[in-house]
DNA sequence: TATTGTTATACTCTATAACTATA
DNA sequence: TATAGTTATAGAGTATAACAATA
């Protein structure tokens, strides 16, 4: 199945940008999220497509490197907002332009027509997946 | 960048599919692998894109559940021969036909035009990532 | 009562480095 | 010496369930 294996090398490529910027994956996903715009806990943890308790860990790790802070939401003693910092923003800006960078450089092996017709494809296939997963493909990271 | 969300939402199905199965995602990429042969760790190692500490780890616990067994390799007794057993084979097939069956639903939202000329520009892009990936991408699990 | 987020608990997965047994 | 695999260690990621504070 060409797909899983497609899926594989680009999830190969985002781990290995990550990997490089010293981000594990799923700290990378999340910062790309909040480039975004700054999300409260229950927010991210759908926009990462995890439960809210994996969320905690997620961003007590991100927090305790300085690459995002916790802030209260006024009108709401319970609520955490969660913003980048900025070095969090630079790694996120500097980590998804990387990714962007080397799938372009893959996709420009199509030729321009097959490239378009690709991405026309693709946009198709996400569009049939349903507005049910539109919520979970935020999650990728990348915008 | 539609890559990365097509990506994201073909590893959720076969995250979700796994997990219906009542597999980790790994264990069934490991599984699927086995299906095609049995292997060696280090070959497995290098199927599943992982060190071979990994798979030692993943070997035990699929094991424990008796999906597949270790056995000795006559000449070289280092070493050993990992292969499904009948439950591990029952698992490994109706995992990934249940997996195929979900992305060739997804494709059929295609056309059968676009379909085949989106397959073609899949494989070009699969190869043209080039030999140096071709191991990992066998590490996806399904073929 | 319901919601927000955290804590507690238990796995899986992974890498690195050190080790054992065999080649 | 080199190779095959395991063990030891450490840390990230995840889910579920129970909990505290607040709404």
């Amino acid at each position: 199945m060409a797909l899983v294996r497609l899926s594989t090398l680009v999830q190969s490529v985002f781990t290995q940008v990550a990997d490089r910027h010293g981000l594990p994956p799923s700290q990378a996903r999340m910062l790309c999220v909040l480039a975004g715009r700054p999300s409260r806990m229950a927010e991210l943890a759908r926009a990462c497509g995890v439960e809210k308790a994996a969320v905690t860990g997620l961003v007590d790790r991100a927090e305790r490197r300085g690459l995002l802070l916790r802030s209260p939401v006024p009108g709401d003693r319970r609520a955490s907002l969660v913003s980048l910092t900025p070095p969090g923003l630079s790694a996120a800006t500097a980590f998804h332009q990387e990714v962007t960078e080397h799938l372009d450089q893959l996709l420009a092996g199509l030729g321009e027509t097959d490239r378009a017709f690709f991405a026309a494809a693709m946009d198709a296939l996400l569009r049939s997946a349903g507005p049910d997963r539109a919520r979970e493909l935020q999650a990728d990271g990348t915008r």
